[in-house]
This record gives C-alpha cells, structure tokens and sequence, in this order.
DNA sequence: AACACGATCTACT
DNA sequence: GTAGATCGTGTTG
C-alpha cells in the first residue's frame, strides 16, 4: 500500500454521487488511540438535500441533522433502531445539506480489533452493513461532527486502479427508492444487500 | 407528556 | 420468512 493520500475536504466538496461513485475502493481508516482499524469500501449510498424525500434533512434543518447542513469533510453519524449506528460523509458547500451513506467495506486493517467488538459475526461480514461497519469500527453517535481532515478517522485514497461499480436504487427506505444512488463494487462479496437467492453459490 | 417509527440486525419458527 | 430488540427524534396534544 505505497503512497496512500489522504482525502482533503476538497474531495468531499463536490456533487455528493460524484464523491459517492469516488469512495468505492478508498479505505475507511479508525486510528483510535494507537489502534488502526480500516476496510475498503465497497458500497455507499448518497443523501442528496432536502428535496430527497429519504434524506435526513427532508423535514428541513432539525438538532439531529444540523452536520448535513455544515461544512464537507465532516462525519455525520446517527444513532438508529435503538441500537446500530449509521456512518455517512458530509458533501457540498455549507448551508446544502448532504452526505453519503458508508454501508459496507472488507475489512483491511485491525480485524482482531473488530472481532472483539463483534464476535459473533462471520469475519467477512463484519463491516458489511452500516450498523455492523460502525459496531466492528467502533463509531458512535458520539463522534458526529468530527473532522475526516484530521487524525484519528479519515479516508485514504490507495492508488487502486478504478473498481467495477455498480448502480442500483437505495435499500432500507421507504421513499426516494426511484433514485440510483447507491453505489456497489459488483466485484466484492461484502455487499449487505448479499441475494443469496437460488443459483449464485459461492 | 405521549406517541409512532426509523438509511438495522439477529434469532427463531 | 418474520418478529423482536430497543431508544432518540420529530410530531402532536
């Protein structure tokens, strides 16, 4: 892994599916207290202002979604189902209200670490999952709003040649479903929507 | 103050 | 395949 560059917010200030689409195939790196723990992701999904009937900022500005609304390069995490947290990447200019949606990676770095937090779940599948990806890395609602251009939980470019992506319609929504904003890496097996239908074993 | 429900996951029938 | 866990948030009274 030579040359890994970590993301600048000049990455997140863009088109929220243009840094959506992006993401796929960067690492999601944890270095808390001289613990690492990182995975590539491998599947995201994009939250796109207020005129996005799913989107946390559709009832407009609120407590709860108050990073949206700030400045990009930040983390916007949320506490959800009385138990599971959800890690998304705040985009765009202050003031429009955006994120994307981090839901699966394979884990990299750490997996000791995220066995720990999560022993029952099968080492493939501890990062697949938005809730798995923050219990196995740790990221609570109490780390909303903290800096991706500092130490300590940020986002690396590895210099990995482009993955085959994948467009699909968000999963575990009500509304907004006609949109094609969640992203896959149709190559890896930690994708959460896993359709273990009939036929495709592996 | 009370209520309904959610960007989920697990266990069990 | 489906129900249960479990609680913060926004809405309604």
């Amino acid at each position: 892994m030579p040359r890994a560059k970590k993301l600048k917010r000049s990455f997140y200030n863009r088109p929220t599916l243009t840094v959506a689409e992006e993401l796929v195939g960067m690492y999601l790196v944890c270095a808390n207290r001289g613990s690492r723990v990182s995975g590539r992701i491998v599947e995201v999904e994009a939250y796109v202002g207020e005129d996005d009937p799913a989107c946390h900022a559709a009832p407009g500005p609120t407590r709860r979604n108050a990073v949206m609304y700030g400045p990009a390069g930040h983390a916007y995490i949320y506490f959800i189902y009385g138990m599971y947290n959800c890690m998304n990447v705040v985009t765009e200019k202050k003031g429009f209200p955006a994120a994307v949606l981090i839901r699966a990676a394979e884990p990299e770095d750490g997996i000791e670490i995220m066995i720990r937090r999560s022993p029952k779940t099968p080492a493939r599948l501890l990062l697949s999952g938005p809730g798995r990806l923050c219990r196995a890395l740790g990221l609570t609602a109490g780390q909303s709003g903290n800096d991706l251009c500092g130490d300590g939980l940020y986002i690396e470019d590895r210099g990995e040649s482009e993955a085959h992506i994948v467009r699909t319609p968000r999963v575990g929504i009500r509304k907004g479903t006609d949109r094609l904003w969640r992203f896959v890496d149709s190559t890896s097996d930690a994708d959460s929507a896993r359709k273990v239908t009939k036929g495709s074993s592996k």
